[in-house]
DNA sequence: TAAATTAAATGTCAGTTTTACATTTATTAT
DNA sequence: ATAATAAATGTAAAACTGACATTTAATTTA
């Protein structure tokens, strides 16, 4: 068959924003960019659509060059395509975010990027619309969190009431009555106690939980309404 | 500067998932496609992007031809890349979709395109992976509209409180009881009540409402919780 | 012009959820 | 044994939700 001969063909890149929780702080991978323009400044890990391969495969591909790591949690956020945002080349960029538990992934950085992470808060200055590209996932984040439990992607996969409870703060940039924060979570039925403590941050320790698998779908909207108004903090 | 000269270009579309209210029922609007493959089939109506032209720019251009419509309400919803989604060759499709109120735009459709509005919940099958984005058009819609105000874009300037609730259990494909419809949209603090009655419909007449611009932004968050579970109904 | 018809507007009560707030408990260190 | 530390837990008032039936305004018909 023909192909649409008359028409303009754009270089498609994908962008990544890689957050991750160390159990404090929210953290963000940036990489200091290889090549002009902007040598030496800081960006968002990214690359080009390659032939054959699809959005989502391109931005695995790119995170798995980065950090070796495959079968993160990832999701498409948004397609930025100003015509002036890459000055070279009009590039199409379809920007990723992915969430990473960093206390589990001690992640070797790939030594042929030079990266470094980042406090999400404070951040040095990116290049091109990136800055745009992070400011829409922090609200993309915050909103669906609100609605579901991708939070969860951010911890290990046994954490403590107090471990949650931060980086919901963190990720609201607010705090909680923990008392409240824990009923409510508890009533969504999505966790399991364990019989385990942490003891590193408290002497009398803080019981592990888990997500229960079995009951996670069921009760997945039930995490709906959990923070009280997601709105307001947008 | 030099170009990066050894990447692959695309072809980058944009597709319209362009609905619509008549005051009983959502409908969207295809176009019967002109050119192979697939021409004569039922297709979003769509446009490759064109130099210089950004992605929501070319959205809206792709909208005004079909509709002679500007300024209405449009968001981008999802990029798709799939290697084999236009088998003539690969286009990566960045999907919007915008919101219409059908009684107001008694819109003469472009008769360049052979256009069709058609029920929502029953339209033909579509080429591609347009199906799809139509899908994901559905649960955005519904997700977005449990939070925000975004379907009075659906309505006239002035709407009444029988509209309104009819308009949300198309969306919803749900009924809910009048009394605690009406009583929770007032409690956002959205409405105004105008001082005139809509007649055709009742011998009573139900009053009119128009947004308060007022307090949009004030009580935008209000709106929040409005669907008791929104994601039950995805 | 009174009565019937139609759809809009409105109220209440019980159950649940939310918020604000302070004490008790488990463990380790002194 | 006592002190120190952070975790775990309870309660009561207010707000919200969900289920449910009656009244009201206007037009049509007898």
């Amino acid at each position: 068959m023909n192909k649409y001969s008359k028409q303009t063909r754009f270089l498609i890149a994908v962008d990544c924003i890689i957050l991750g929780f160390d159990g404090a702080e929210l953290k963000i991978l940036l990489i200091k960019r290889g090549l002009e323009p902007e040598q030496g400044k800081w960006s968002l890990m990214g690359g080009f659509v390659q032939p054959n391969e699809g959005l989502d495969e391109a931005a695995n591909r790119v995170l798995l060059q980065l950090t070796g790591l495959d079968k993160v949690y990832m999701e498409q956020l948004h397609s930025f395509g100003e015509p002036g945002r890459d000055p070279i080349e009009r590039t199409i960029s379809v920007a990723y975010f992915t969430l990473l538990d960093l206390t589990k992934y001690k992640t070797q950085l790939s030594q042929e990027f030079e990266a470094e992470w980042f406090l999400l808060k404070k951040h040095p200055k990116l290049i091109f619309d990136h800055e745009q590209m992070v400011q829409l996932a922090k609200s993309k984040l915050r909103y669906k969190a609100s609605l579901h439990p991708i939070l969860f992607e951010l911890l290990a996969d046994k954490f403590t009431l107090p471990q949650l409870q931060s980086l919901f703060e963190e990720v609201y940039e607010t705090a909680f009555d923990k008392r409240n924060f824990s009923r409510k979570i508890m009533s969504t039925g999505l966790l399991l106690k364990l019989n385990e403590k942490e003891k590193e941050s408290s002497k009398k320790g803080a019981y592990y939980y888990k997500l229960d698998k079995k009951h996670y779908k069921a009760n997945f909207h039930n995490i709906l309404r959990f923070i009280p108004n997601p709105n307001e903090l947008l």
